[in-house]
DNA sequence: AAAATAGTGTCTATGAGACAGTATCGC
DNA sequence: GCGATACTGTCTCATAGACACTATTTT
């Protein structure tokens, strides 16, 4: 730690922001407002700035919502990506996050942003292909060991649509039966009582639910 | 991403060095060799040499080698750790990677390392308490669910001794019966055929085997 | 009654922990 | 034989998946 005659790489934050559309799994995208790459798509991303952000994470909510509008949702560290390549201005440090937003939230607030399925994102600039597929990753990982599945839904929902969102996540079919007696074994959910409603379709009415905590792991699969 | 008039932060890469001494998890850890915190024992760091380091995997390989004498040890990215307060000199990036060592691989090539107990590792200069306790973290929870808990024994090892590595990564004991299934379950191992020895206080000779895989992940609990 | 979704019960296979039992060595 | 470690077999219980069954609503 002697040296600090070596020039500084530049530090950005990026961040992968996935909803649900369709029953797919989706990153939202900014075109570009600067060289390099300029009005490409890319990821939600920008400096720090040292004078008002305390730490990355202050970064990353004033990112989120000066670009998109959006406001306390949930994101989580990935891990960085530093190279002297993945930026053509030069030694480089970008510091990925990922965030998970319900759709219909991400409407009410976003811009102009672009959804593109996790399968097919195009071309992208920079590393953010990798980024992104490093956040898809995660999130099918721990998505069968959290809760995390459930910040794609907003805060009330029924046990099919719960059920749905994880085996999108997931990327399998769950059988209904053991999948509700695990949620209710993990006791993680709390009934909002009174509260019944009719899905689209169906025809007797729900249930509905809500999460206890936040975030939760667990140590068996979903 | 079009203000590049903010000031870039300083980066620099922290390696949580970990190994087995007398069956606990040690941090190896070097005296700072300049101000902030001089004389202090810190984690492995260093800056990023934008000229000779292609990647932060790169930085990680020369500051280990150049401060430890190790080469080849496995290591992994954790996550940064990035705030305006985490160093006297201003806003920074720490990128922090955990490292796993053979005691006796340590001792070969180690300059002038000091081991403490992770579960008591001192007063530690910077963040790198919180570091430390983030790999520990990491390996506590992954130890359970891959084959990294190996990376802390030779190539070569007992069934015995894989057991035991485990229980003090998890921390907690381990059926005989079970574990040695489970692995043979997993298929992770290979016999080393013919080469049998004995353990320092053992009667009967050992099989010995190395890993099929440098790292292999698995989705039940060891 | 039929259609459609919500929710429950049960059977079976598999994997885990507990623990006893057998094997092979040095002394 | 005894002590010590290496290794195997078996019993029982918990959990998972498969799948059939019941429940409640609208049409």
């Amino acid at each position: 730690m002697t040296d600090e005659q070596f020039p500084r790489p530049i530090v950005t934050v990026d961040i992968v922001l996935l909803t649900l559309s369709d029953e797919r799994l989706c990153v939202a995208l900014l075109p570009r407002a600067t060289e390099p790459f300029q009005t490409f798509a890319g990821l939600i991303g920008g400096y720090i700035h040292a004078d008002e952000d305390q730490d990355a994470e202050d970064a990353v909510r004033r990112i989120l919502k000066q670009k998109t509008g959006l406001d306390g949702i949930f994101f989580e560290q990935l891990r960085s990506f530093a190279s002297a390549k993945r930026d053509p201005r030069g030694w480089s440090v970008s510091i990925a996050y990922f965030a998970l937003v319900p759709k219909p939230v991400l409407e009410a607030a976003a811009h102009t942003l672009e959804l593109r399925p996790v399968t097919e994102p195009g071309s992208l600039p920079f590393d953010h292909g990798e980024i992104l597929a490093a956040a898809v990753n995660r999130l099918r990982g721990k998505g069968a060991y959290s809760t995390l599945p459930a910040r794609l839904l907003p805060d009330i929902f029924t046990m099919s649509e719960l059920q749905s969102i994880y085996e999108t996540v997931i990327g399998e079919r769950l059988d209904q039966s053991a999948f509700r007696r695990k949620i209710s074994d993990l006791n993680l959910l709390e009934e909002v009582e009174g509260e019944k409603r009719q899905t689209e379709r169906a025809r007797r009415p729900t249930t509905l639910y809500r999460l206890k905590d936040p975030i939760s792991v667990f140590n068996r699969r979903i």
